[in-house]
DNA sequence: CTTATACTTGACCCCCCATTCAATTTTACT
DNA sequence: AGTAAAATTGAATGGGGGGTCAAGTATAAG
């Protein structure tokens, strides 16, 4: 017995992401959130809160996307440990839109903005990428047991190799870098820890 | 025949320098940089310009602390190759305040910001960054030629290998993890371009 | 001592920031 | 048709954003 919501929320989300990956939270300031996606001042507040409820509200977006990508490469069970771990690379760098490379990553850039010393903010960041580094380490520890993991490596440093070649990897992106170049360094970091 | 200046030009540019390293350029406002340098408004613009004028010289500022650190390390003349090049990475992330560690690096910092699509912005950032690479490219040829890089690696390759790590080491900086960590994840990087 | 020159100061400007809210519209149930 | 519930709207608010400027102040040359 109610008006029916006029918006997609999918959508919603979706645009505002784009936003705060591409110029970041301090950037995106409410009007630009409004024009991107179409929606109203009030709207916006009543339905997706204030400005920091909505930012992270939009980090779960891209959050989703990542567990789409973590879910049809390192956790697909046709792919053995390395090839998976690769098709993680691409999915998540490679074989996206230039645009999108070219924004980098949504958590990294957050890391680097000043939204990065507010406790909550953090923590949804943070919990993101670990969610990447779990995955990870699930497919080291089945290559390690396959002796597929370079000896004196362990699988827990393998993944910090993994995700600082990832950080950098999406520095470079911003910094214009062409999937070339990107590509052979992701090759070069997991050829060093393959066995 | 004129008042003298009051400030001292080099204190108020590290300040506002530590300003926007820390917080970024957008969180940055006028006047928390009249707070943290100590100076007033108009001193401010009249001395140096607006804020996007500032922030490029804090850029250079930011610089002059690279070419140091490249001088006594990449650039020193007692130290063979591989040897500048670890000195490079103890001067730039290992061997320095724990709080300037955690704040990464301004210009990774900025790349992931918005200011990344200010073209002028950007010329002074990249700048900065191509100092950095062409000294380590610089050390890596003497490396090839005394046959100390790993074969079918090229020069231009591995300052790509050591630039993308040493980003991936500012993000996680950033990311507050510790320095033993970064440490080993800088070794490994290198320990795969040297022969 | 006077004067030209530059630095310093903070009040002031307009604009855009995030946020609120009362009025309006649209629906579903009775 | 009437009404309760929720969504929508955009004007309004207070505050802080970046930037300006006229007045005041300190200096060195003449």
């Amino acid at each position: 017995m109610a008006r029916p919501v006029e918006f997609d929320e999918n959508k919603v989300l979706n645009s505002a992401m784009e936003q705060f990956w591409r110029e970041g939270y301090e950037a995106s300031s409410v009007q630009k959130l409004l024009d991107c996606t179409g929606i109203n001042r009030g709207t916006l507040y009543n339905s997706f809160g204030d400005k920091d409820t909505f930012f992270k509200s939009c980090v779960d977006q891209y959050h989703k996307i990542i567990d789409k990508q973590i879910e049809s490469s390192l956790k697909n069970p046709e792919l053995n440990a390395w090839d998976s771990i690769n098709a993680y690379f691409d999915e998540a760098v490679l074989n996206i839109s230039n645009k999108h490379r070219s924004m980098g990553c949504l958590l990294v850039n957050s890391l680097c903005e000043s939204i990065n010393y507010d406790k909550d903010m953090k923590k949804v960041v943070r919990g993101s990428l670990a969610t990447i580094r779990k995955a990870i380490v699930a497919r080291l520890k089945e290559a390690q047991k396959k002796s597929k993991l370079k000896k004196g490596v362990s699988v827990e440093f393998a993944a910090d190799v993994l995700m600082n070649t990832l950080h950098g990897v999406r520095v470079n992106s911003r910094d214009g870098k062409n999937n070339r170049q990107l590509k052979e360094l992701i090759k070069h970091s997991i050829n060093t820890l393959k066995k």
